[in-house]
RNA sequence: GGUUCCGUGGCCGAGUGGCUAGGCAGAGCUCUGCAAAAGCUUCUACAGCAGUUCGAAUCUGCUCGGAACCUCCA
């Protein structure tokens, strides 16, 4: 088998994965900012980074993932805005931050469970590691590398640039920067325009503050991801996560940081995630644009015409490789749920598929078995070109008319060996559940629903071998309009699922 | 303006030199009390122009169109 290959978005280029400690890797990814509810395009890094972490697992590493919570709010450098998001809006709600926080993080919890996300290995906030962040600050400025003006203190982006690749990562130049920084307020503070704040004196209005060397503030931008990074995985770690929007200037930013503070890059590889588009357009609050996950899940939104399941939604972020920009329409996501429902119900069918006992050697099909056995371990193939989901499942697709056929069938299941069998049962379980994290939806319900159906179910075969099929059919009917498909199946058994 | 990227069939999307991606939608057929599902078949594209090559969606150049980042942003 193949070795996994990653896209490193610091040397452009994909590289062959190996840890720094092998058999264990570190990976931190870009969390939340648990300000307010969490949209669409907040889904897909979470799943995306989701997947990596299963898949890792699966290869059998023990992984530690972190994803911080961002409850402290991120501030712009210094400008128009420049005050705490989280305190501003706590502010117009009355809510006092923490429990603004705490809302929020409970919301955006509730849907990664929704998502079936694994959940992180540490997931550490802001306002927890404040401590953390002090003492970073007080090093770097121990490195020469940091100022304090007027109890605030900044980072000196152009003398890190003298000893170090500032702008590597994001594909910047420092001297661009500097003809296209825009004039912002309190520039005064600062040597250089291009510096950013790792600590910022609180102004008296501002509701979250600390007390620390440099007077009574709130941590910068960037600092709270190097000073968490660092203390849960180590001065240099293995994967560093996040959107790509992200690349500059967080992730420069924090590449700086840890880098004076730690004389290490953090991170040996950079994987981001592309941006969700509506309309060609990347959705985000800025552009308006954005539909929230509970407007998903409810339908209660103008462009949708229907409430789409968590699992559609991730079924859909997956069908696209994850740096690919993956355009959003009502109609792609109702593609998406078909599309599932196909790939699950084969699944489901492919379980309970069984080989006759009589072993029949003879009527093995051999180019069945190895075109099985090839669109199988291409799956590994595809997840070790840096997580290519996409053609995963579009070989999982390929499966799909052959259990189909061989359920109804239209192929022997006498053709297919006993071990080939086995091995799309094991692949079908891995790479759905375990790997793409995919599941049934409402399980617990659908047990209890299931055995109400049964019931309908012998009442409708009573009926029908009557040939009362007034009654067959009134029980079809108004199942459908409830929502639930009651199929005659070839055998005349009977099946049914949910639209 | 600077940097980077993209433009694939009705829609969504893989694919980086030769071989059919896949999904959804559409059409036909089979199965069937009817319906649904399923199976089979079908439609089969690569923004435009020029070039490299035996051969290009894939490499090069130009043109047109779009996007991201440079400001909070997943």
């Amino acid at each position: 088998m193949q070795s996994l290959q990653v896209h490193n978005s610091y040397t452009r280029q994909k590289e062959l994965f190996t840890s720094i400690v092998p058999g264990y890797v570190g990976m931190y990814v870009c969390g939340p900012t648990v300000s307010g509810e969490s949209h669409l395009g907040h889904a897909r890094p979470f799943i995306t980074f989701d997947v990596i972490y299963r898949y890792l697992m699966h290869l059998g590493n023990k992984v530690r993932y972190v994803r911080n919570i961002t409850d402290a709010g991120h501030f712009e450098e210094e400008g128009r805005e420049a005050e705490d998001k989280i305190s501003k809006k706590a502010t117009i709600e009355k809510l006092e931050p923490m429990e603004l926080v705490q809302k929020y993080t409970n919301l955006f919890h509730w849907a990664m469970r929704k998502f079936n996300n694994l959940e992180p290995s540490i997931e550490p906030t802001a306002t927890g590691h404040i401590v953390e962040q002090i003492e970073m600050i007080k090093k770097i400025i121990h490195e020469r590398y940091a100022y304090e003006t007027n109890g605030s203190v900044y980072f000196d982006v152009k003398k890190y640039a003298e000893h170090y690749p500032y702008g590597k990562l994001s594909g910047r130049i420092l001297d661009d920067l500097l003809e296209t920084s825009r004039e912002l307020e309190n520039q005064h503070e600062k040597r250089n325009r291009q510096d950013f704040a790792l600590w910022k004196a609180a102004p008296p209005e501002h509701i979250m503050r600390w007390e620390s060397p440099w007077g009574e503030g709130f941590p910068g931008w960037h600092i709270e991801c190097s000073a968490m990074s660092t203390k849960y995985l180590g001065d240099q770690f293995d994967i560093h996560g996040g959107g790509m929007d992200l690349l500059f200037p967080h992730h420069e930013s924090e590449i700086a940081q840890s880098t004076v503070c730690n004389h290490k890059v953090p991170a040996r590889y950079w994987l981001h995630n592309n941006m969700i588009t509506i309309n060609g357009k990347k959705m985000g609050k800025s552009y308006n644009n954005v539909i929230k996950l509970t407007e998903l899940f409810s339908g209660d939104h103008p462009l949708l015409s229907q409430p789409f399941s968590p699992m559609t939604i991730r079924f859909f972020i997956l069908q696209t490789h994850y740096r690919s920009t993956l355009d959003f329409s009502n109609e792609a996501l109702q593609a998406a749920e078909k599309g599932l429902k196909r790939l699950w119900e084969a699944y489901k069918n492919l379980q309970k598929l069984e080989r006759p006992v009589d072993d029949n050697a003879a009527a093995i099909d051999n180019n069945l078995e190895t075109k099985i056995a090839k669109l199988l371990h291409d799956l590994d193939e595809f997840m070790n070109d840096d997580f290519n989901t996409a053609k995963v499942l579009a070989n999982m697709f390929e499966i799909v008319p052959i259990i189909n056929a061989i359920r109804d069938g239209h192929i022997s299941a006498s053709s297919i060996s006993e071990e080939t069998l086995q091995l799309m049962k094991k692949y079908f379980s891995t790479y759905l559940e375990n790997i793409l994290g995919l599941r049934d939806e409402n399980a617990a319900e659908l047990t209890k629903l299931n055995g109400v159906l049964d019931l309908l179910v012998e009442i409708r075969k009573e009926a029908r071998t009557r040939k009362d099929y007034a009654t067959s059919d009134k029980i079809r009917n108004q199942l459908q309009q409830l929502g639930i498909l009651m199929k005659d199946e070839k055998d005349g058994k009977m099946s049914y699922g949910f639209e």
